[in-house]
DNA sequence: GCCGTTTTCGGCCCGACTGTTTTCAGTCG
């Protein structure tokens, strides 16, 4: 079994054990058994197959949790996970994704009520029968229906990373299939969108036509991970895959509709149906299969995508822009921007290390990033206000300084800048004093608390913090976390325009729950001058390949490399951080 | 349940907010 799937088997365990009022030490333990595993560079099968290996090795797992993995190994499940689920349904578990409900709501509900899903919990509040309870009372009820909505609404969609994850397994089998020419995923994934509803793998070869492509589908439908078959024809196969229930369409197709199926299936809807339009106008119908004309239904184009485009004479759109937002009449006036790439990246400007909560030290942060060919990164731990992540407080953040001046000077692998992530305050001042933030090279602004004050209040909070001297940056300026938090409300527009009068960055936040700023935010800020910082939040060494959500995210906002300061060589960005703003 | 040891058990991150209370439990980050 896959660490990923031990995590979510741990993970799903410590939330019923949390729902079963166990004790909270011992949940902790497993949720940080979960934790290590998930960032962990070798599978604990290959590890528990070792004779030499022991998984006690690993710091946070001891005998208790090495008898567990020993278990799942063996049966897929292990007994104090039997014995909570028989205890309790494991629908209860949706049940925490409800904002304003824990676990201790959640088994009183279920014990006095025999709540055990969300529409169980929506007739509760309905008929006013929460208020009841110990402790709850109207306004809860009226919180727990706001959250019901939101969750139901983003309720069937995938962070992109875990689309990525996903179709990265499948198209690993597919192409190792004989006949096969061609893999790939089109639809929302292609886009770079940064939820993803399922997932489009498109297969070509010579004979995938007709009766060809059934082997494909037979093997798509015998993946070890799909959970159900949702249906198979001659050219397409659709299955749930994996346990959270991602629908998977894959289509086999001849060579030469390959182009025009891309095109088809990576959309979007609204880019696809004004590229027909247009093409009618030429005297030519577009569809999944290819270009043709009008009259006499010549073949034009389709096997390959940029034909398809270039019979419409168009340059070649990449999916980030397909959003019928401008693209089509940029490129048709030959004016699409050039768009930043993964390879402009020279450095990565956010991360943390053990000095709060980050999982690695500075000098493994630096030759994680070294190996990924960075020139540079920050080092961007908290400041004091997080407590929970043990923030660095004046002090430490000077001596801090000194210490990344010392070991700049003593073979480090890459240049590293001193930064550090400050908290807004709830009045927009900065939590650390002005004369130690000036000791540091890179200071990013970001909100952690107090997301619930109003769009005014929040405007001038964040006013405030982007008119403070020594901040470069405001990190996550939007502080959503996807498919689980909106964005708070705030005058993006005033904040924009106040960033670039006063050249502080706004941040492309590119972990796949944040990817903050989106798109469009981009967009907008780049039209009022601003410019951004690309960079991963890394709180592991491998979340430092993030890097590439972030980026799909830019391009979805039109971004160029000029646009953000982390494509600059390090003498460049050096001399970038020389001119105070 | 893990860890670190003062080798056999005690400590494990904690402050703020909310809605409910009438002094605080539960949630959140």
């Amino acid at each position: 079994m896959e660490n990923r799937e031990i995590v979510r088997l741990l993970t799903e365990t410590a939330d019923l054990m949390e729902i079963a009022g166990e004790d909270g030490f011992r949940i902790r333990s497993y949720r940080n058994a979960a934790a290590v595993i998930e960032g962990y560079p070798e599978q604990m099968g290959a590890i528990l197959a070792s004779p030499e290996r022991k998984v006690t090795e690993i710091p946070g797992i001891g005998k208790g949790i090495a008898a567990v993995l020993e278990e799942i190994a063996q049966r897929g499940s292990f007994e104090r996970r039997d014995e909570m689920l028989a205890r309790f349904p494991g629908s209860l578990l949706e049940l925490l994704k409800i904002q304003g409900l824990g676990p201790k709501s959640i088994s009183l509900l279920y014990q006095h009520h025999g709540v055990k899903d969300i529409d169980g919990l929506e007739r509760l509040c309905r008929e006013q029968k929460l208020r009841e309870l110990p402790r709850m009372g109207a306004k809860l009820e009226e919180k727990v229906l706001r959250s019901i909505e939101s969750y139901r609404k983003r309720a069937g969609r995938f962070l992109l990373s875990y689309g990525h994850h996903a179709a990265a397994e499948i198209m690993g089998e597919l192409r190792n299939l004989p006949g096969v020419e061609r893999v790939e995923a089109a639809g929302s994934l292609r886009r770079g969108k940064e939820t993803i509803g399922d997932l489009d793998i498109l297969v070509s070869g010579p004979d995938l036509a007709g009766d060809g492509a059934a082997p494909i589908l037979e093997h798509v439908i015998k993946l070890p991970k799909v959970e159900e078959v949702l249906g198979q024809g001659a050219n397409k196969a659709s299955v749930k895959y994996g346990f959270e229930g991602l629908q998977v369409d894959v289509r086999a197709l001849a060579s030469d509709s390959f182009g025009a199926a891309l095109q088809y299936f990576t959309g979007s809807k609204e880019h696809n149906v004004t590229l027909r339009t247009n093409a009618l106008k030429r005297g030519l119908t577009l569809n999944e299969y290819g270009l043709f004309t009008v009259e006499g239904g010549q073949r034009v184009a389709g096997e390959n995508e940029a034909d398809v485009y270039a019979k419409l004479g168009l340059p070649w759109i990449p999916p980030e822009l397909r959003e019928n937002s401008g693209e089509l009449e940029a490129a048709a006036a030959g004016r699409l921007p050039g768009l930043i790439r993964p390879e402009d990246i020279r450095g990565d400007l956010h991360m943390h290390t053990t000095e709060t909560d980050g999982k690695a030290t500075l000098r493994e942060m630096a030759e994680a990033a070294a190996a990924l060919g960075y020139q540079y990164i920050a080092i961007t731990d908290h400041s004091k206000a997080l407590a929970m992540a043990n923030g660095l407080d004046e002090q430490r953040v000077v001596e801090f300084a000194r210490h990344v001046r010392e070991l700049n000077r003593d073979g480090l692998p890459l240049r590293v800048f001193s930064g550090l992530e400050c908290d807004i305050l709830r009045d927009g001042a900065m939590d650390l004093a002005e004369d130690a933030l000036a000791e540091l090279d890179w200071v990013i602004a970001s909100v952690h608390s107090h997301m619930n004050l109003d769009e005014s209040e929040m405007t001038d909070r964040l006013a405030r913090a982007v008119s403070s001297p020594n901040i470069r940056i405001l990190g996550h300026p939007t502080g959503r976390m996807l498919l689980h938090r909106e964005p708070f409300p705030f005058r993006f527009d005033e904040i924009a325009s106040l960033a670039a009068a006063r050249g502080v960055l706004f941040e492309i936040n590119a972990s796949p729950e944040r990817l903050d700023l989106n798109g469009a935010m981009a967009r907008t800020a780049r039209a009022k001058g601003c410019r951004f910082a690309i960079s991963t939040d890394a709180h592991h060494p491998s979340h430092l390949e993030n890097m590439t959500y972030g980026v799909s995210t830019a391009r979805r906002g039109w971004l160029e490399a000029a646009d953000v300061v982390n494509t600059l060589p390090l003498a460049d960005f050096e001399a970038f951080l020389q001119r105070r703003r």
